[in-house]
DNA sequence: TCTGGGGTCCTTCTTCCA
DNA sequence: TCTGTGGAAGAAGGACCC
């Protein structure tokens, strides 16, 4: 999808068409998720801090992500390329690598190319945004195909032609170059892909590292033999917030961490997992980032027990100077229930007694008694917040988004997806007559859908 | 200018155990 | 009993991606 987020913030409000317009992070540390392409020619880009964006695009509409609109959007699009082959492999909400042969929806150059026009078609039709598609012969080259036929395009790699497409271009076009990658390879005189096949394997390996090393020769040889895999395990799940301002009191940072440890354990049993290893991340008010982490005897799902244990990996952490950033997460995991655990943890407690024969054996934990303590420090009711950008209904007015709030005010534009660009009012941030509404579809007909079923 | 959030994978070092 | 060795697992950090 081109400039996703922003795209579905166009199509939902009629008055940002053709404008520029800004998702990501609004508070002072915020940075920019994605940007449309107008607001691409004043510089603005992703991963910017949004206080850069501001100063190149002073008048671009500035709003927050909205997941859950942007997750709806998905849906549909990846309902419409699993029509096209069992084998989807998504790289995230706006991203997916498609193999055509494995569902017959393509066999030679011809055929994937109607495939793909039709597809570009389809999600218009459904969605109401412009989608652009990379066909070739692996996923790394369909990956830069991609890249090429943005924004709103279809791009053929042809096989035979890749090295010849591929050699002059920059190292960065290959994926896994980074920032760092790049700049390691341009000390050692390699800027070019074509460069990379001339330096050979042996060179690379000793430049950046084994795997690493023959990945990158095997690339810029056009060789990519990774295959499209449907299903992918997730490994980890982790929480993290980046506070506004450096936390100080060494109190506070702790209930933080108690606070991430909930979110991240209520994470972790939504996706029906447990796990083993308790990860703490501390960014410090310097951006020196810095992990402790430790492994239990056996996987959990358990608040209690990840709350102590991201508590003890606290304990070895210095914080004076403050903290910018503070995360939970738990990797090594299992799909365990949690009657398993429980029948592990008793089994587990029997073996040790029985092994210690009267050695005192120190469980983990014993019972959850207390795991509900820290989640009731909760702050108190918040006054109701008017995130820019966001759906609202009023009783009178019927639905708009926020344009803006502050100083008690809340601005909202009336208008929907399938509305001329609306007006704008201002209330009070208090009024009744003014609530949050969910996002509506972005094609009309889609709403008809949903009420005929 | 001042750098998000949620992931994955790799490398290096250390420790433990056979 | 002591020493060396190699692998596995854990810990920490870094790079990268969207």
């Amino acid at each position: 999808m081109d400039a996703f987020f922003a795209s579905a913030e166009q199509a939902a409000k009629p008055s940002l068409r053709g404008k520029a317009v800004v998702v990501g992070g609004l508070g002072p540390r915020g940075v920019v998720a994605t940007a449309s392409y107008e607001a691409r020619v004043f510089g603005v880009h992703s991963a910017m801090p949004m206080a850069q964006a501001r100063r190149l695009a002073p008048n671009a509409a500035y709003l927050v992500p909205r997941f859950t609109l942007y997750r709806e959007v998905s849906e549909q699009v990846m309902g419409l390329l699993g029509a096209l082959s069992p084998l989807v492999e998504p790289l995230s909400l706006d991203e997916a690598f498609v193999d055509l042969e494995a569902g017959e929806a393509a066999w030679d150059e011809a055929s994937a190319r109607l495939a793909g026009a039709k597809l570009r078609a389809d999600i218009r039709a459904v969605t109401g945004l412009t989608g652009s598609v990379g066909l070739a012969a692996s996923k790394m080259l369909a990956k830069i195909a991609s890249e090429q036929a943005k924004p709103d395009g279809l791009v053929v790699i042809e096989p035979g032609t890749e090295r010849a497409l591929l050699g002059p271009m920059s190292v960065r076009t290959l994926p896994g170059v980074g920032p760092a990658t790049g700049d390691h390879l341009r000390r050692a005189g390699i800027t070019t892909v074509d460069e990379i096949a001339e330096a050979g394997e042996d060179e690379l390996v000793r430049l950046v590292g084994k795997a690493h090393g023959h990945a990158l020769y095997a690339m810029a040889l056009a060789h990519d033999e990774r295959p499209v895999v449907a299903e992918r395990e997730t490994k980890s799940v982790s929480v993290e917030d980046t506070y506004d301002v450096d936390i100080h009191d060494r109190m506070r940072v702790g209930l933080e961490v108690q606070r991430l440890a909930d979110r991240c354990v209520r994470r972790l049993r939504d996706a029906g997992l447990s796990g083993r290893t308790i990860v703490l991340k501390v960014r410090r008010y310097d951006f020196s980032t810095l992990t402790r982490s430790e492994t239990l005897r056996g996987p959990t799902d358990d608040p209690g027990v990840v709350r102590e244990a991201a508590a003890r990996l606290l304990e070895a952490v210095d914080t004076t100077g403050g903290v910018r950033l503070l995360g939970v997460g738990v990797s090594g995991l299992a799909d365990y229930t949690q009657e398993d655990l429980f029948a592990q943890a008793q089994a587990q407690a029997q073996a040790e007694a029985e092994a210690a024969a009267g050695e005192s054996a120190v469980l983990e934990h014993p019972d959850e008694e207390g795991a509900e303590e820290v989640a009731a420090v909760q702050a108190p009711p918040a006054e109701r917040r008017w995130p820019a950008g966001h759906d609202v209904r009023h009783a009178e007015y019927g639905h708009g988004w926020v344009q803006g709030s502050g100083l008690g005010r809340v601005t909202v534009r009336f208008e929907t997806p399938y509305s001329e660009p609306g007006r704008v009012r201002t209330f009070r941030t208090d009024d009744v007559a003014l609530e949050l509404a969910d996002p509506l579809p972005l094609v009309r007909e889609a709403v008809c859908d949903r009420r005929g079923g």
